[in-house]
RNA sequence: CGGGGCGUAGCGCAGCCUGGUAGCGCACACGGUUCGGGACCGUGGGGUCGAAGGUUCAAAUCCUUUCGCCCCGACCA
């Protein structure tokens, strides 16, 4: 390619809608520009790296068994209103009509187009195990676009299913998947990691989400610095052991013996104007272990009481998995004013009545505990769970913690990292299979419906995590296997003759090589030429100069590291291929 | 969806409070000088001030409505 004719306009002031350090330099560098609020026109050097990583996908996608097919963008309501999703799925989805008044939206996952395929195509278990995959632009009208490809409207996910005879086998190509995507991220050059996620509205039994590491992540990562657990925070366990605080001098993350403290009767102690854990404990002399910490929140409309030891944090994601609920949030000040008949902080169990109280699993061994009164300015100490107020329902709703100790092995501590999820696998199980009549007969003539995994990667996405893994100052600092171009051949000066030619030699015989080389023939100072090679960020540049050329040199230089190697002009071409 | 903010030249912004001929930097075009890390001088083109309505002799500026965008939160295969 020739700069020259390459639409590619780099900007040097960073756009004012840009948050994210992906988003800035994409913009900068010229790959993509904004058409409407989260939806982009990839521009060529965008749409060369978002190939770049297709085709990666591609190659290891066929590689473990599974074929490319293209399914339509625009999907009849019907196929959703037989999985039931044409009414759950919400405003996310972006419905339209078409000339006749028909429903239909805009695919943001495919599960109902391609069971419909397979439950047509499919009879057999002769036919099975299949995976199909497609790389396509979906749509999904989120609430709150943002961060450039990081989290468009319209994006381009790699989205893969598979149709399976039975559970085991299904489970042995989720396997297959997850070493498929180990390579593929690999293969990208990132850093990452396969993390056990929640499951969230897709449904289905277990999945692992692949997170690329950066500051700018969306998603906390818990992983053991010792084994290789790691796992959302939306979903993270840590040791607890069951039990509270051994009084004393365990920590929370220490093991310890029942407590054999003596319950003692519960007594009202005046807490003016103390409402937060930090408060009251102070204020007592009391650890914040000794605290029930008493949330109200409102789970689908409903208000309900939920404990949680005071040193601890709720974990809404776990919160609304052990109700059973769509969604939770916290209560403003009037519902828990009337669900407590208090100031919001003095929110306690004992003698709350018409809510359910939820605590976590830890709260159920905790003896004396300090809870609020349900009155202004007081609380109550000696508060015991069972005796003093009922749970109907225990469980895990604690957010893990930096330094938390492992739930899998014996030493291991937690640490939190933040990442950016790029690739998704779940087991669907009979789902979709189920509620769309997807069925094959077995070796016995039975009709069973396909057991299914499905498998996505945001192929946009894994782009701008490519770019927020590797920056510097000055721009981009690809990945070679993402890169737009390997390498850039710039020729200091094109009015002077002889840099032109060997450049232009140069760059041809890099072509002739295979190597994907660009090169800048623009009549531009060099100083331009140099910051829009760094902020396009590619590898690998061979500068021409007069001075070099003179005696027989050209310039080899490292995006990376910014090490350059001086090599003769004849020996460039094979010390470049050597590079790459 | 709740809260906050912003829409003025392609980009980044000032002007608005206190109404009176629309500005700056970058980018762009032309001329000259320059030429190994985003050059300099000169000249020039480019604006329905997001849109609609209102107040006023007069609106980028004040009022109302509306659309778009950004941030925080909630939410999110």
């Amino acid at each position: 390619m020739r700069y020259s004719r390459l639409l590619a306009p780099t900007i040097k002031e960073t756009p004012a809608e840009a948050e994210v350090v992906s988003h800035k330099l994409m913009l900068r560098a010229g790959m993509i520009r904004k058409v409407a609020a989260g939806i982009y026109t990839y521009l060529p050097l965008g749409l060369r790296v978002i190939q770049k990583v297709s085709q990666i996908v591609r190659e290891e996608m066929n590689g473990a068994g599974a074929q490319e097919i293209l399914m339509p963008v625009v999907v009849p309501a019907e196929l959703w209103r037989e999985s039931g999703r044409w009414d759950l799925y919400g405003k996310e989805l972006l419905r339209l009509k078409d000339r006749h008044d028909r429903d239909f939206c805009f695919g943001p996952t495919h599960e109902e187009v391609v069971t419909d395929v397979v439950r047509k195509e499919v009879r057999s278990y002769r036919q099975l195990p299949v995976n199909l995959y497609q790389i396509q632009t979906k749509f999904r009208d989120e609430r709150r676009p943002r961060f450039g490809l990081m989290r468009g409207r319209e994006f381009i996910m790699k989205d893969a299913y598979s149709f399976h005879r039975d559970e085991a086998d299904a489970e042995r190509e989720y396997g297959v998947m997850v070493e498929t995507y180990k390579r593929i991220f690999a293969r990208c050059g990132l850093t990452f990691r396969a993390v056990e996620a929640d499951t969230g509205a897709i449904g289905g039994s277990f999945s692992h989400e692949f997170m690329v590491l950066a500051e700018t992540g969306e998603d906390e990562i818990a992983s053991c610095n010792s084994c290789d657990y790691a796992a959302n925070v939306e979903k993270a366990e840590s040791r607890h052991h069951g039990l509270p605080v051994g009084w004393g001098a365990a920590a929370s993350a220490s093991p310890g013996e029942p407590s054999r403290e003596a319950a003692r009767p519960v007594e009202s102690v005046p807490t003016p104007g103390k409402k937060s854990v930090e408060e009251v404990s102070g204020l007592l002399g009391v650890d914040p272990r000794r605290l029930i910490k008493t949330l109200i929140v409102v789970a689908d409309g409903a208000p309900a009481a939920v404990l949680i030891r005071g040193d601890h944090d709720l974990n809404e994601v776990k919160l609304s998995r052990a109700l059973g609920c769509q969604a939770v949030a916290l209560a403003d000040a009037a519902v828990t004013e009337r669900v407590t008949g208090a100031p919001v902080g003095f929110a306690g169990p004992v003698g709350l009545s018409g809510v359910r109280i939820v605590a976590d699993r830890l709260v159920e061994g905790m003896v004396n505990a300090v809870a609020g009164g349900n009155a202004a300015d007081t609380h109550l100490v000696n508060v015991n769970p069972g005796r003093d107020f009922a749970v109907s329902l225990y469980a895990d709703l604690n957010r893990v913690r930096a330094g938390d100790r492992c739930p899998r092995c014996e030493s291991g501590a937690l640490r939190i990292d933040r990442g950016i999820e790029v690739g998704h696998v779940f087991k669907l199980g009979a789902k979709y299979s189920e509620a769309m009549g997807a069925t094959f007969l077995d070796e016995d003539g039975k009709e069973r419906p396909f057991v299914m995994g499905c498998y996505g990667i945001g192929v946009g996405r894994t782009a701008a995590a490519a770019i927020e893994q590797n920056n510097d100052a000055d721009g981009i600092v690809w990945p070679l296997p993402l890169a737009p171009f390997s390498v850039l051949v710039l020729p200091l000066n094109v009015r002077h003759e002889a840099s032109r030619t060997a450049a232009e030699d140069i760059y041809r015989g890099l072509l002739g090589g295979g190597v994907e080389a660009a090169i800048d023939d623009r009549d531009e100072r060099a100083g331009v030429k140099f910051k829009d090679a760094d902020l396009i960020g590619i590898p690998l540049r061979v500068v021409v100069g007069e001075k070099g050329l003179a005696e027989g040199m050209v310039e080899i230089k490292e995006r990376r590291t910014g090490t350059v190697h001086r090599v003769p002009r004849d020996e460039a071409i094979p010390r470049v291929v050597s590079m790459i």
